[in-house]
DNA sequence: TTCTGAGGTGAGTGCTTACTCACAAGGATG
DNA sequence: CATCCTTGTGAGTAAGCACTCACCTCAGAA
């Protein structure tokens, strides 16, 4: 086995502990072992349990890829619904996903903000300067097209407290058993793109017309949904 | 001193030291060393680190009492406006509070959606079961009475998806150096409001004349505000 | 005065932790 | 074959952990 390759494995088991169980709670005994590697190798690949989780903290930094697939659309009151809708989707379908890595990513994510929040600022900044014009622009064209009505100096605020409402609803799903059993969650994230919609200042029928546009008609939803 | 003042001071010192390095990264010297007393003492009032643990997790499940106050004001557009800028008081000032009390609450309270989430469940049937009935009565008068539009079939959902908003709001500027800066942070609690009083529902009017008549004519704002 | 039973201590206990080191297997190069 | 070097191991080590215990102090009852 190269040396590369098991960094990358070593990494990928790493991420799984810390995650789970925090900083603290993580053994490197219980890293090595989910890497199946004994714990003398693990200190060959990095010299302390602080260095591999600064790397992968690093290495976490990188913004999700299929992010910018969203980032190119055109700013329009259009673009802002499915922006909206797109991130409500991303993360409610984060506790439900086989693929733990974004529920890691989320657990780090928030680790971090009870620590000394490095890691969460990284995050935000990256984000913020990724989606911001998008978001601001396309808040502006709403406006403009009456889709929308102007609200406040800070629009970017406006993404910032979406952000934070979905985040914390996903992070209430997180446990096996959910924290907060949402009544008639069927069409939760329905309703999480409407409450947001509304709060950012997009009127009711702009809303219902993009909104139905986008959900109702497409068994193919699963297939743009992964872009978020 | 006596044996329950002892226990008293022992359960607020863990819980600062809990609140901040989580169950894990918690020692027990750190907890007698931060009551100012020895371990030996330390262990014969509780009987192990989990017990102590659990003791005071079930301690903060008693809800706020001052949030009792808020539950006897009368069901209108008025209660529901008050209600959210109370609670979006209540959230922006645990950053900044000397007194850490709840910031430790809110730690308690993301490192539990973190763990088995049993912890974060209790409190949330709890603040649903006091606030709920007054919130969703509140805003069936506020469409009642014109001042809001009906949103779908599950009014106590507006309610938690605001809760996300702010709670997740508050983690963000719990590390000294605030996770996120906000553009003109300055009315950063009046935006909150405007952006969650659209989300469930209110128009621009009800919001606009209720939030000015609450917000700015009084110098009083931080008698009322304590009550959150 | 003596006894008792609290509150209180600090030096342990054995176990777990992060981290080290001598050494082995095996492929490539001379 | 001998000499490397890389990948890998597992038995260490010292420090830190949760937890224990013999013992101290001292107020109040007998």
């Amino acid at each position: 086995m190269t040396g590369d390759l098991r960094r990358q494995l070593i990494l990928s088991a790493a991420k799984r502990c810390f995650a789970r169980y925090g900083f603290a709670g993580t053994t490197t005994r219980s890293i090595a072992a989910a890497a199946s590697i004994s714990e003398g190798l693990l200190f060959k690949h990095f010299p302390t349990k602080s260095a591999l989780y600064a790397e992968i903290l690093a290495e976490e930094c990188e913004a999700d890829p299929a992010l910018h697939r969203l980032l190119e659309l055109e700013p329009s009151t259009e673009t802002l619904v499915v922006l909206i809708r797109e991130m409500v989707h991303h993360f409610q379908q984060i506790p439900d996903a086989p693929d733990q890595q974004e529920a890691e990513r989320l657990r780090l994510m928030i680790t971090s903000h009870l620590d000394d929040g490095e890691f969460a600022r990284l995050i935000y900044d990256k984000i913020g300067d990724l989606i911001g014009p998008v978001f601001t622009v396309s808040l502006d064209r709403a406006v403009a097209a009456g889709d929308a009505s102007r609200i406040g100096r800070e629009p970017l605020n406006l993404f910032w407290f979406a952000h934070h409402t979905v985040l914390m609803a996903a992070l209430g799903r997180l446990p096996s058993v959910p924290c907060l059993s949402y009544g008639n969650a069927a069409d939760l994230e329905r309703q999480l793109c409407e409450f947001i919609l509304r709060a950012i200042g997009l009127n009711q029928t702009a809303i219902a017309s993009h909104l139905d546009r986008e959900l109702s008609p497409d068994p193919g939803q699963k297939v743009t949904a992964e872009g978020a």
